[in-house]
DNA sequence: TCAAAAAATAATAATGATTACGATTTAAAT
DNA sequence: ATTTAAATCGTAATCATTATTATTTTTTGA
């Protein structure tokens, strides 16, 4: 995913293209790993000074709502991350250090055979925590 | 895990038996769910009016701590169960409404066959989301 | 191009969970 | 019974997240 696709997504659904919106896209398209609001915050606001977590949270609820980014919580704070489509559903190895991931093509659903007769099933989780080469 | 057990295994570490800590023990042990501490809070407050949440945070990260009781994340919140060691290493469905829990004793840890080679493995979560049958 | 309308932002305040702290109390060991 | 470490209480501080209101910016289309 790159940030003309993304913006384009938002435009068909009638949102705006702002520079903050452009930018936050942008960073995420560079750095392909979790991060945390407040490291979006610190990076943007290099460029525009003013911008606040209104802002910032606005616009990741929104990229998530649309799914160009994926969330997940690590470390009692929400982290996001650019929505790697071309692997299709999948999980995540998550660096605990850098925040870095690494795609994991297996999905435990796929191999429940566990009896769920009567459970609404709406969501699941799968995810593996430890030190990439990099920060081991 | 009964309250004695429980409590035992604390003192052999050479911690302390009080009254509040009984009694959140006792919650633990009586509701086989997720608990949220505020909730573990009002609970105790019903017997010990003047609990602090520093209290509550303390104990529940010693049972932590001393894998009495696993925690998890719930909508921006940190959770407790206890822990369930009759099944040994297992996970859960967890019922987005009440919080009470399933056991799922497939680890799909043990069908990863993707390369993990130089990867140090911490941890790993699977949970599944949803209603459980008397929510639904 | 220009004006209007909707959307987005900035600045700031409020909320809610969690953590921290100093004074006091309590459990348990001698 | 005394001592001492651990635990608690009461309260304040912190930190992530959400909400509010006035202002600014995009976009659209006359």
């Amino acid at each position: 995913m790159n940030v003309e696709t993304a913006l384009q997504r938002l435009k068909e659904k009638g949102y705006k293209r702002t520079k903050q919106r452009e930018r936050i896209v942008e960073i995420f398209v560079q750095q392909d790993q979790y991060i945390a609001a407040k490291d979006i915050l610190k990076t943007i606001q290099e460029d525009f000074p003013g911008v606040s977590y209104d802002t910032i949270y606005r616009n990741l609820y929104l990229l998530t709502e649309e799914e160009i980014l994926e969330t997940t919580e690590l470390g009692g704070e929400k982290h996001f991350r650019l929505g790697c489509e071309t692997h299709g559903h999948h999980h995540h190895f998550i660096c605990t250090t850098c925040g870095k991931t690494k795609p994991i093509e297996f999905c435990p659903m796929n191999s429940i055979n566990e009896n769920l007769k009567g459970y609404d099933v709406e969501n699941h989780k799968f995810e593996i925590y430890g030190k990439c080469p990099q920060c081991h």
